[in-house]
This record gives C-alpha cells, sequence and structure tokens, in this order.
DNA sequence: TATGAATGAGTGTTCATTCAT
DNA sequence: AATGAATGAACACTCATTCAT
C-alpha cells in the first residue's frame, strides 16, 4: 500500500539509496536504478534533470528527513541550559541514526563520491546552522573545549555512526551499550 | 629530479592518489591514469594486473607508510604505563596525518569506493593488532571507558582526520590549535 | 525492400551471418556487425544482451530454419518403410543444403569458435531427436550398419556438405550430378 | 627429458596445438602461448615472423606429421590392385587418427579460423597428390563411384574424425569397432 | 638467444543522455 | 507520463608487434 501510494520520484530515490548501501557510490547508474524500480531507463530523466541531480536529491532528501525528525526549537530554547541543549542535541542524532541506520553511511558514501572530504553535514560552515550557532555559543560561554566547531561536530558524527554501523554489522547488540555509554564518551571529549 | 628517479609502478599510484583526491574514488580510470603519467593506457597493465589490484596497492603502500612511521615497540613496551602509551600512539597518528595530509582521506576515499562503509584502518577487527591490544588492556586495566575498541579508534582517527583537513582546507592556521588541544579533547572522550 | 522490412535483429544476425562466412567466426565483432549494418556499436546490445547470445541466436535461427524446412511427420510416419524414411530425411538434407548453401557451413563454423569439435547437429546425443531415433531403430531392424548413429549422421551431413561447398566454390556445376548420385553413395554407406 | 630435448619453437608449437585443442582457434595470443612455454611474449618473435607463421607452422607440422607416417609407396605400387591400395590408404588414415586422436581435429580447427570451408586437407585439389591420383584411377578404372575425388575423401576423412573423437570423448570403447567395421562403411560407400 | 618495456589498435561492454512516438 | 530506440563516449582489458638492451 504505501509501495503504491509512493511516487516514482520516491522509488527512484529509493533504488539510488539501495544501490549506494549495497554496492557503493559508484555503481548507481541510470540503468540499475531503472531496472530496479521497473520503469523505462529513459523514465529517470523524466523526474530529475540528469543523474547529479537524482543523487544530489536523495542527498537532500536525506538531509530533509534529518531536518524534519530534529527539534530545532529545543536546540534554541534560551531557556534551557547550554549542556542540556548540547545533549538533545546528541540525543537526536542518536535516536536518528538508530532509527535509519543507513543514513549517515548514505550521506557519507554520496558526499565522497566526488572527491575530497567535505564537512559530514551541510551547514557545518554556516553561521545560521542551528548546531553550529549552539556549539559557537558553548564555546564562547566556555561549556565546551575552545576547538573548531566542526570538531565537536565531528566527534558526535563519528562516535554515533561508528557505532550504529557496528550494530547494523551485528557486531555486538544494541543491549550491550545505552545511549548513555555513548554520550559519555562524547560529552567528555566535548567539554571543558 | 625526484620524479626521474622514481619507478613507474610508483608514478601511477601517484596519480591514482592524485586522481582519488581531487575527483573521488569513482573518478579514477586507467585512461586518466595513464594520461596523467604520460604513458599509453595499456601501459598500466604491465604494472598492475588489473584496476582493482592497481587501487589496493595504493591502499597498501599507504598503510605500509603509516606502519613505517609508527614505532610499534613505544606501544607495546610494557614498562611505558598504559595512559602513557595511548598518548604516544595518538601523537604518532597526529603527527604522521600532519606530515602526510591526504593520507588518511586517500584511505577513507578507497574504503568507501566499493560500498558499506568499512573500518577506518586495517586490522581494527584483528586482535593481533597492536592498537587492538593495547586499547583492550586499557578497558580491562579500567583507564579507558568500557566501550567497543572501535569506537576508541573512530574517535582518534575521525579527530584527527577532521583538524588535518580543516588544515589542509586552510579553514584555520597550524598554529591555531597545538596536539594538546586536540589530545585533550581526545582523552577525555576515551578515559574512564 | 525485403531489407526494409527487416527487424534490426534480423539485420544484425544476417551481418553476423556474413561476416562468419567471408572471414571466419574469429573475425565477428561487435564492431564489423555494427558498421555492416549500419548502426552504432552499442547499439548491438539493444537487442542481444552479449556477443556470445548474439552469435547462439545466428546458430539457432539456423537450426530453427532447418527444422520448419524439415517433414518430421514423414520420418516418424511408422506406415512408410525405414529405408524409405531415411531416404526422405537424406533428401530433405540434401534439399536444403542446396537451397541454403552456406547453412551447413554457418553452423560448422559456430561449432568451432569454441574448441572442440562437437556434432554437427544438435542432438546427435538427444535420444529424443527424431532423426536419431529413425536411425536407432534402423539399425534394430537391421537395415543399416550396426555402427554408432553419429556415424551414420557424419555421413549424411558431410557428404551433403562437402558437395554444397563444392558447388558454391564453383568446382563443378549442379547438373554434374544428381541426388541419385549422393544418395547412393550414402545409402550404401549406411546400409547393411 | 624428451622435453628437455624440444626446442623452443616445437614447445612453442605444442603450446599453440594445445590451446586450440581445448579453448579453440580464436583463443591463440601470443600471450598466452608464450606464458605456457614460460618465456616472453616477444620470444616468441625469434621463432616466427608472425601470429599468422606460427599458426600455419603448425598446420604444416602435422600435415609433415601424417605424410612421415604415411606409406606412400604402398598407394603408388602399380603391382597392387587399386582396391587394395584404397585399402590400405583408409587404414593408414585411420591407425594415424587413432595414434592421434587430435590431429584431425587441430587441422580441421586451424582451416576454420580463416573462414570458408576449404578441403578438409591439402592437395584435394592438387593432382600430383598421391591420393588424388589413387582415387582419380579408381573411377577411372570404375572401381569407385565416379563422384568429385572430395566427396571420397571427405567420406574417408568425416567417419575416421567422427570415430575418433567419439572415442576421445570416452562415447565408447575402441573395442566396440574394430577397423573393418568402420572400412565396411566407407567402403560400401565408395565403391561402384 | 632472450627479455622487458612500450604502444596503438582493437575487444566487449556500460553509460548518460536525447528524441520521436 | 511513458517508452524504446538510438548514439557517442567512456570503460577495463587484451592483442600483435617492435625495439633497445
Amino acid at each position: 500500500m504505501k509501495k503504491k501510494d509512493m511516487s516514482k520520484q520516491t522509488k527512484i530515490q529509493d533504488a539510488v539509496a539501495a544501490i549506494i548501501l549495497t554496492s557503493g557510490p559508484a555503481a548507481v547508474s541510470t540503468t540499475k536504478v531503472a531496472k530496479q524500480v521497473g520503469i523505462a531507463q529513459s523514465n529517470v530523466y523524466l523526474y530529475f534533470k540528469n543523474k547529479q541531480e537524482l543523487i544530489d536529491s536523495v542527498y537532500q532528501r536525506e538531509i530533509a528527513q534529518i531536518m524534519g525528525t530534529t527539534n530545532l526549537q529545543l536546540l534554541t530554547d534560551q531557556t534551557i541550559p547550554i549542556p542540556k541543549r548540547i545533549q538533545y542535541y546528541i540525543q537526536q542524532v542518536y535516536d536518528y541514526s538508530l532509527a535509519h541506520p543507513d543514513s549517515l553511511t548514505l550521506l557519507q558514501q554520496i558526499k565522497s563520491l566526488k572527491g575530497q572530504d567535505l564537512e559530514l553535514l551541510p551547514g557545518v560552515n554556516d553561521p545560521n546552522n542551528v548546531v553550529v550557532q549552539l556549539l559557537t555559543s558553548a564555546i564562547q560561554a566556555g561549556v565546551i573545549k575552545n576547538l573548531p566547531v566542526s570538531l565537536h561536530m565531528s566527534l558526535v558524527f563519528s562516535i554515533i555512526h561508528t557505532h550504529t554501523s557496528n550494530l547494523n554489522a551485528g557486531r555486538y547488540l544494541a543491549s550491550a551499550y545505552s545511549f548513555a555509554d555513548i554520550y559519555q564518551l562524547i560529552w567528555d571529549g566535548m567539554k571543558k
């Protein structure tokens, strides 16, 4: 039913994501995507201008999903102390990553396609970015270490991503480590 | 001069590394590699059985270089307290990464070629691996947190890699942060 | 005109057959085939999964044509005496071979591509094969010599094929020898 | 020991023959040949001007071997009656083919490389050819059917070749059929 | 005699993209 | 909205051949 309701556009994006996750980003081709969706190859171009836009859209969709799941108000609420807000942030990334175990991997894979290691998430350099603002304030307030924001964010993402990948690969059970355990490592690293 | 002395094999590997770093691992093709080296495309196959072996060799070369620069004795020397040995380890990764700013990126890119994010360094699952042993002992001794070794390693690599990439991209000066700063974040995260 | 009506698929197969007959099976390449048909090389893959399937299809087409021209009922009609049925069989091969002078050559050439000389026609080892059944019955009835069926079939095909090739090469006129002449040699060899 | 005494030239020819018999004539390449012999690829060109000459030499060598094993005097001895001489001829082909089970196959494969089905053996059109002379005389003497000599020769070769191939493929035991059985079929076909 | 390095042409195959229907 | 046919460019890889050593 859900499948039935899904637009072709979505189906195509799903196929791209699936191919990336199973065979790597270099394996994505309109041929394979179309075959997987069950449409003609040329059909892909009805929904996406070209391959790059298709892949970009998959990236954007993933970002949008993260943003949609994220409670930005919690992070900007000045009435909540900064450490608490950072904890919320970490928890949100953690929860999202567990709920969508392939999401971070997918983003990282797409990034690697083009070369050069870019920031793990968009907006790391965007001063308007909510998280960047939160962490910047935290540095100024002397709450977390005076290090580049990107280092703090990298800490959050790499630890959670590695943890999720481990779970995904069955290297240990989800019950083996709680959020508190993971959070402790991250926060100990960040905090001043 | 140096170029003159270099064997074709090395030149080819260099070209592969360069292409990966500038255009991503998917952009590597025997055609481009040969063109960059200034030889006929078929010539690549005189030195490498196939493309995969070529790329693998670039990976192995990078690993070998890291290993060559690493002082393993320091890490296994039982007379040195564990925290000190871990510090040596972090310092070695840090120094290497600064001296070879593309090395970690290169390794990460090659890994991502095939899909699925594997461990950043080989031997993470290899119990004989010196670093794995060191960290395992550290956990048993209650020196660092009781979390998967891969999480601790991921912490080390992602922080140092992000830092190096930032420097490489000119986001801030190398003098802006000392090793001590970086180390502090990592060690605070790890230590119990 | 006929060319206009022919599907691309057929044209491609025709080109393959032509190349095999003029330059041998090893000379078949998608490049040459496409050039001969007047299409892009990649176009071949719209109609055939790969080169092997293309060549196989040419083989199958030839077999199908033979089967289509063959009156199998005559060969299985138990009311007709076995020698007469064998004569019909020989006559059918003869007529077909004269009408399609390249057909047997084509089949033989394709067979030789892969190495080892296989049976000249498919189904020589297939006990369900009508001809095999006919000849087997003939042996049991003591009508033809008690020798492997493949020898009898080889006799039929090699004599007729050589004769047709001779005609094709203009070594003598078709009028020089009648079917009766050819048949006599074959039948004398087979019969007990 | 024998191998040690063999000249490189011979070893190369052997490799070509082996490749043809196992993988078909199209699979012959200087690369594979050299690898099989254990020499450098370029080395092949020390002994043969080019690939064609190499393959031709393998062909010639096979022919020469047949000729060497054949007792030509028996076939031209006018004191022996023609039917007896033809029987000797058939027996010689038979014996040779059993002793060198791949020889006829090899010759046929090489022929097929170039396209067009040529005569099965060289000299079929050469009036000086001993066998052609024998069969021509036989026709004139009214001993065998008045059909093209090539048909008679094709009869001999195809039957014996098919029989040998069957043995080679283990389709039946050599003891299952005697020379007399095979000879009977051939001679019944030829004789007037 | 023997080799390894070199190369240009060729192989089969896949690709992203376009276009008429 | 959807398709199939078409294509040129790229791909990895193999080849026959040459040449300096």
